[in-house]
DNA sequence: ACTGTAATTTTCCAAATGTATGGATTGCAA
DNA sequence: TTGCAATCCATACATTTGGAAAATTACAGT
């Protein structure tokens, strides 16, 4: 080795960031002030951007989309739905469902006298943590209601939870076990262990959930490292299967298609969370669509983040099959 | 007239800012997607800004000063000091010492439990006004302690307060009365009018002040607009004036140079300042060195949100004069 | 002192952004 | 219809930004 990189500090890059977000200099500007190179500060900003650093945040997101809201209310027979705008040409689902829930959720949190909500795991809540600013709610407690898997480590259930409480300033409690129990292991005797039983219980308590789904495809997250051998993908296609919600795979009307594998999971029962005051599902790709749907029509969702091209295709088929109204 | 301008409605403008700040996607890409011209996007985006549609917050804004912050404690007997970093080239106070404001009263907002407090006026209120977020504090009231001029409607007494109450989602209430009353007024007859003795009994319960200061010269706002017609800067100065903080003019110990005027000014007494539990004052550029000073050793300040250029001056003309540590 | 390595700076270039200008277009009035 | 006035558009250009080479520097081991 020759020479060690130069860190540049924190305080350097949010010092960096001041001027060039909040005095409005331009980057040489600031190169020279402080008498280093363009390209550092350059690179200072980019870095203060991925870390999150500097918050950008819109003060009222969603007045562009307001008709396509109401139409997926009234279509879905939801209470609240929130439509993002989306990037068609460079399509990345999480991040702008991502900001659009985080706004969502801040709004919520002022507003609503929430002592707890739960949250399950995925890139789309990752990226929502991301896009939050700091705030303080010391009350406030993020129950993990899902189990983890043992790869994924920062979108895991652990990291999730934790980095909700850790940027709203609140408690969190996370359920340490394995999304899906191995076969052979007695449900009953391992939901009863102390640590579980007491986690368990505040799922009776809380004020709201946060929820994602995915569908079954070899790409999925769940599918490729959660998902236990003894059942495939194909298998539960073949059982009905359009996607899952918190673990469990539902068909086109969102009941489970396998009472045996709900039987493994590890995770707030879906019977449980229709009974939750604020159910909000956040969701988004051409590939969510029918689970999305399956989803609402179990009434697991009051509340649908997503984004418009998610929406106009939520729209679309729900217009064209008729059967959805019921 | 021949044509009527196509206003870029807050939808327009708010979903081009998404797909900027949120999607990342250039300026250009914006244009074509929603067909208009690369301009229109442009101003758009500048529009947006301008109007504090879009906020930029950064996350731990104040790591680089803290040693300044440390040295300005120390040396003015502070319980807290915020300095932020500005921009030497084109100075502009107000900027960036509101953007530190606003970043202060939002922690404070958080933590405190603020049930009211109170602001004056002036530019630097108004700055920090555009740099907050929108929040909900229902059961907060934001109380104007000192009267109005006429001319200046924006950062005048009332726009202020509505202003913050507006950003904060709290409730307000004004002094209707202009800052000093004319000659054969009587002062006591005067106040005991209903609505302002109401007003007036809602000083003794604040829980903090924002204060804000500036020197005696006729480029003074205060000087230029609100000032009695009996008092000129040349006659205050002579008295020993540096500056005014709530419309009482002080002297380098902080002690108000003219009983007369005091008699006439509308607004909260500094006596009672004294007792108020948070006293933040916002100030900054090299003309307000002084009076911060004075005002500090009155014990009108605990809280110091000033900028690096401002702090330097006062610690430098702290350590020529050793008078100062009394 | 020499050399190899790794990091930084310099330099350069392409893309994106901000701004100005002439000409086309539109709405209105005579 | 014509002329006027104001606006919008296409274009061009200067600045800023992002990123990627080549050149330089600092360090450690020989």
């Amino acid at each position: 080795m020759a020479r060690e990189p130069i860190e540049d500090s924190d305080a350097f890059v949010t010092e960096v960031c001041w001027h060039y977000y909040v005095n409005e200099m331009t980057q040489a500007e600031i190169a020279r002030m402080l008498d280093v190179t363009r390209l550092r500060v350059n690179q200072a900003i980019q870095r203060a951007k991925s870390l999150g650093f500097v918050k950008v945040h819109l003060e009222s997101p969603f007045l562009p989309r307001i008709e396509m809201q109401e139409n997926l209310k009234s279509a879905l027979g939801l209470r609240r739905a929130v439509v993002s705008p989306s990037n068609q040409s460079s399509y990345d689902y999480h991040r702008s469902v991502g900001a659009a829930l985080a706004a969502l959720l801040t709004e919520r949190l002022a507003t609503g006298q929430w002592k707890s909500f739960g949250v399950s795991w995925g890139l789309t809540l990752d990226s929502a943590i991301r896009k939050l600013s700091r705030q303080s709610h010391p009350g406030l407690e993020v129950v993990s209601i899902l189990g983890g898997t043992a790869k994924g480590s920062t979108l895991n259930s652990f990291g999730i939870a934790s980095g909700f409480a850790n940027v709203l300033g609140a408690e969190y409690s996370v359920l340490t076990a394995p999304i899906y129990l191995s076969e052979g292991i007695d449900r009953a005797k391992f939901l009863s262990q102390y640590a579980l039983k007491d986690h368990f219980e505040k799922f009776e308590t809380l004020d709201a959930v946060l929820l994602t789904c995915s569908n079954v495809s070899e790409k999925s997250f769940l599918v490729e490292h959660g998902l236990l051998k003894d059942f495939t993908p194909a298998d539960l296609i073949a059982a009905g299967a359009i996607g899952d919600v918190l673990g469990h795979f539902l068909d086109k009307d969102g009941h489970s298609v396998s009472a045996d594998l709900d039987n493994r999971t590890v995770g707030m029962p879906l019977e449980q969370v229709l009974g939750v005051p604020e159910k909000i599902m956040a969701a988004a790709g051409p590939h969510k669509v029918e689970i999305i749907k399956a989803a609402c029509r179990r009434g697991l969702v009051d509340t649908l983040v997503t984004d418009d091209t998610t929406a106009r295709l939520l729209l679309e088929a729900d217009a064209a099959s008729p059967t959805t109204a019921h």
